[in-house]
DNA sequence: TTATATTATCGTTTATTTACGATAACCAAT
DNA sequence: ATTGGTTATCGTAAATAAACGATAATATAA
């Protein structure tokens, strides 16, 4: 993309953009929602449930747990993944507040 | 990316990711706030306020209004660019409806 | 109608994203 | 130690995104 400019934007402009990269897939959306809803949480239940592969699945995993969104802890052989609470209340917050700027909103 | 298989995802799930999508950059950030704090929003003005090319910042423009959270009306030879009020209101209100199904929200 | 100002589009380059098969790494059993 | 189940990573291909200069298109003014 040649040089890329980002830097030259605010470090919130930046991480809330971040964050709207990692929802910027249905996949990954579709993936947050499979998380909520699941009491198990491996990730072969997440292929199973989505029409990609597991290698694609695993792509999308991490780009969500790079921004926070989701974490993962061992588990024996498996890795459960899971919804980070916190942080989807820090994202919704910055998107309100985002949001709230804007009269509309 | 090899073949898309976006079409294999709920048209929500497509259009909220569109939406996120176009907020996944932070000059597209940017543009939003300099639209709701001038009232002038003629594109040389923006383009004076970011560090980025004319063209560059026209094809932010363009992917902003793509998703319908910008419109753009002819005034004589310039071009006057708004923030959509209506289509922003059903954006944060996309955006809340997924974040409060996690239960965290 | 000719110039001037403004914005969009074209063409191009480089980077990133999406997608997958194949393979590696990891852990718990046997 | 070896096997089996699970997930990450590697390598690769194709698509899209980001950035820009140059040019075209548009509309007003002279």
């Amino acid at each position: 993309m040649a040089i890329s400019k980002k830097d030259e934007f605010t470090s919130e402009e930046i991480w809330l953009s971040d964050v709207a990269k990692a929802l910027s897939h249905p996949a990954r959306i579709r993936i947050l929602k499979i998380l909520n809803e699941m009491n198990s949480c491996m990730v072969g239940s997440i292929v199973d449930k989505l029409p990609l592969a597991q290698a694609t699945v695993s792509q999308h995993l991490k780009e969500l747990k790079k921004v926070g969104l989701i974490e993962g802890e061992i588990d024996g052989p498996k890795i459960c993944y899971c919804l980070h609470s916190k942080n989807l209340i820090k994202a919704k917050s910055a998107l309100d507040k985002l949001f709230t700027k804007f009269g509309c909103c």
